[in-house]
DNA sequence: TTAGATATTGATAATCATTATCAACTATAA
DNA sequence: TTATAGTTGATAATGATTATCAATATCTAA
């Protein structure tokens, strides 16, 4: 199943409406691959979509969320930014704390004691979130100068 | 060292100053065991000095941020949370996307694996975070009903 | 296909959190 | 003690998010 199938099941299940403006903000936050704020998404929205509200945009995102197609991610800096789920697997971050430049992280070892951890507590996994922070290799170097 | 002279020594090394309000913020929140706001430990700090500014709390949660005897817990509501380290040791967090309680957990084979990874991309860990959503043993009891 | 019930929209106001400003004050070093 | 520069509290400014509401669009049931 794919993003737009799944947001448009969500949708549906929830008893809410189908509406071109929120196939259209989903369709321009799927096309990017940057971790946009609400605000950004709103601007590239407006560049095909003149007519669309910030209001509008901000609900689709949090019902996104909900969802299941987009989440948030923070990277310390106070910003609120979302990535999608389209095309990608499921990873973690990996944030330098001095030029804030990021990576990807992915680790089945990493699940699989996570999921382990977390049946231990009798918890049943939705999601979860790992960010680690540090120093990037380009910047450990001049630090240590 | 424990997290009042953490502070203190962060506070000097920095060309800072040691003030009371500095001190008063960061006992009251040191005595508390709660995950509060800025607004929440700012009403905590007025019950006993009714002196001291909001700014002052703002900055003073900034601060103890940076020093390492705080730092910022989210638990995807949207609501930014604080707790220090006083007494401590490091922890995640599970918690319950129905009820919202959380419980914090630790597992060193974690740890262990997460250090690797990094050292693996080169990076320098600083510190992370990890919050795991899902149901509590009890919510997912009454889902199953 | 249509009508009625109700969700949605866009604009904007309201709210809430965070940050900036500044004059008065105070910690610190010499 | 004095000069310097950081700090404070009050409040204004800013930014982000949420609430409001009249007009409009969607969906369901008949």
């Amino acid at each position: 199943m794919n993003a737009k199938e799944r947001f448009e099941k969500f949708v549906t299940r929830k008893g809410l409406r189908r509406t071109l403006q929120r196939e259209r903000v989903l369709e321009v936050f799927l096309a990017t691959e940057r971790h946009v704020t609400v605000q950004e998404l709103y601007d590239l929205v407006r560049k095909k979509h003149s007519g669309i509200g910030y209001a509008t945009v901000a609900r689709t995102v949090k019902l996104m969320c909900e969802s299941g197609v987009c989440r948030q991610v923070d990277f310390g800096d106070g910003s609120h930014r979302f990535e999608h789920k389209h095309g990608h697997e499921h990873h973690d971050h990996l944030i330098c704390l001095e030029c804030g430049k990021f990576e990807e992280i992915y680790s089945p070892e990493l699940e699989k004691i996570q999921d382990r951890l977390v049946r231990k507590y009798g918890y049943i996994q939705e999601s979860h979130k790992l960010d680690v922070f540090g120093l990037c290799p380009r910047c450990s170097k001049k630090k240590r100068k």
